[in-house]
RNA sequence: GGGCCGUUAGCUCAGCUCGGUAGAGCAUCGGACUUUUAAUCCGAGGGUCGUGCGUUCGAAUCGCACACGGCUCACCA
């Protein structure tokens, strides 16, 4: 079908042409003397420069008889570049005809200022780099529809200047990360993508199988239970940025295929972690602001240190004025339904008082406040706290209401981590929907004696929303993933 | 999975209420123009109106189904 579009068998007809010409439309290599932004950093010692080479695409083109403006647009930025009759070989100036908006074109020249002050470059020599053959998006309107933007990256990327920012910016963000991470010792490891049993957090897997191993295997829903038996082994400060999949819904803060940091570091307890969390977030702000506000959606955010701390039952009844600390699960299963928090009838009181922080506490926690000491039920790796054993040492990081990540005291003893298993298994039972599954193998490393160990996951994309001021997690991933149409 | 909305030229959109052989701007093509910049001016071409079925003498327009997408609710840490 596209085949018979008007537009592309014009551009193919030229691109012909200028084969005929006996022009290479997609030569190998052009030499550059400036990307664009030099040239206007320097924009005073530029201004007369002669023989000056630049490459790029051209956006738009605007013909004069004798002459012709144009627009070319590097990744650097864009320049203007001027063409004359007078200043170009005859037949050089007749190709011009055959440049298309959307063409590569290496252009050389001298930079001169039109009368309106728009630094330009007057093209004494020019020679295509690559023929466009099919039309780019309009200039103006540019590149809407979001699922053309998504399908087409590539086009949104030429066209919206944000996606590139995004993605630049999503680049610092893991640099940064990575080396606060480094410059305190922590060494970066991989592990398996592919698990034969999925464990460290609650999600659906997505399943797939190992034909050499000739079993069903699992993408990881976390890389937490490797990162530990790192810790057992002796590696003492240990993180990993990767994908995680889960395979469960897409909304604004959920994507199935994200990217997670998580670190661990052995003889540290949360409060380090903390700390950690703390130094991250402040590190990459002011890395990327050189400050340590920005924007998030209206709300101006201050990450200075050090952050709130709110406990679990404390945020419940500073924002609903109820103490739901010793509550049996019926009335707090009433309290919910009272307060039109729709909850599945199976779910544990855990389960149960976490939708209650979610849907009433966590949306009003606008500057970034460590949410502390959560109940023991929901957290079957985290270690029992040191003064209450139904709540254990867990923290989640919350930035204008979204948590950014979670973190606990990583629990050490194997008898307490098999009890916990077996709870899970039991709540199951009774109708709970995702547990965490008994991992004998894990185990087995933690018997062998793990030290007392922090644990943080940070969820990158959720971060990188936050500091480009993104609301939905799709737009800070490169290629999410749509529907194919056949 | 539910609800609402969308799908018309390469792109951005009108037209649909109240059915009568499809419009604009940009882009493209032809012409004019040697400092323009959303260049301007004159002229032209370009569409199985998401797909299928139905109602009707006649469907972009009304109905149903489906596909894809968006928002939202639910699910999901």
């Amino acid at each position: 079908m596209e085949e018979i579009l008007d537009q592309k068998k014009i551009r193919i007809e030229k691109l012909e042409k200028l084969k005929g010409l006996g022009l290479n439309p997609y030569p190998y290599k052009f030499v550059r003397t400036h990307i664009i932004k030099e040239i206007r950093e320097k924009e005073e010692e530029m201004v007369g420069a002669n023989s000056v080479a630049i490459a790029g695409r051209i956006m738009a083109k605007r013909g004069h008889g004798k002459t012709v403006f144009a627009d070319i647009k590097d990744e650097s930025g864009k320049l203007q570049i001027y063409f004359r009759k007078d200043t170009l070989d005859k037949k050089l100036f007749e190709i011009v005809d055959l440049i298309d908006i959307g063409d590569f074109i290496g252009a050389q020249g001298e930079i001169f200022k039109t009368g309106t002050g728009e630094l330009t470059l007057l093209v004494k020599g020019f020679e295509f780099l690559s023929k466009s053959v099919f039309p780019l998006p309009e200039k103006w309107h540019g590149l809407k529809d979001k699922e053309i933007r998504y399908r087409k990256r590539y086009l949104d990327l030429i066209m919206n200047k944000d996606v590139r920012e995004m993605v630049v910016m999503r680049a610092k963000i893991i640099k940064k990360m990575r080396e606060i991470l480094d410059s305190k010792g922590f060494i970066e490891v991989e592990t398996p993508t592919l698990q034969p049993l999925y464990g460290g957090a609650f999600a659906q897997p997505f399943k797939t199988y190992y034909n050499a191993l000739e079993r069903d295997y699992f993408l990881r829903i976390s890389d937490e239970l490797y990162l530990k038996r790192l810790i057992i082994g002796g590696i003492e400060k240990v993180y990993e940025i990767c994908k995680d999949f889960r395979n469960e819904g897409i909304d604004k803060t959920h994507i199935p295929e994200f990217t997670m940091l998580e670190a661990y570091e052995a003889y540290a307890d949360y409060a380090d972690m903390m700390d950690l969390t703390e130094e991250i977030v402040t590190g990459i702000t002011k890395a990327l602001f050189g400050s340590l506000k920005f924007n998030f959606q209206g709300n101006e955010i201050d990450v200075s240190r050090p952050w709130k701390r709110l406990g679990f039952y404390e945020g419940i009844e500073s924002l609903t004025g109820e103490n739901l600390s010793e509550v049996t699960r019926g009335k707090a299963y009433t309290f919910a339904r009272d307060h039109g928090i729709d909850i599945d009838e199976n779910a544990g009181k855990g389960k149960i008082l976490d939708e209650i922080f979610d849907e009433m506490v966590q949306p009003k926690l606008i500057q970034p406040t460590f949410v502390i000491d959560y109940p023991l039920e929901i957290s079957p790796l985290a270690k029992k706290h040191r003064k209450n054993p139904e709540l254990v040492e867990r923290f989640e990081p919350v930035i204008a209401g979204i948590e950014i990540g979670n973190a606990f005291s990583e629990l050490n003893d194997p008898f307490d981590q098999r009890e916990r298993f077996e709870q899970q298994k039991s709540m199951k039972e009774m109708g709970e929907g995702e547990i965490q599954e008994l991992d004998e193998d894990f185990l087995k490393a933690m018997e062998y004696g793990m030290p007392p160990t922090g644990g943080l996951g940070i969820g990158v994309d959720r971060l990188v929303m936050l500091l480009t001021d993104i609301p939905s997690i799709r737009e800070v991933i490169v290629f999410p993933q749509l529907k194919s149409k056949e």
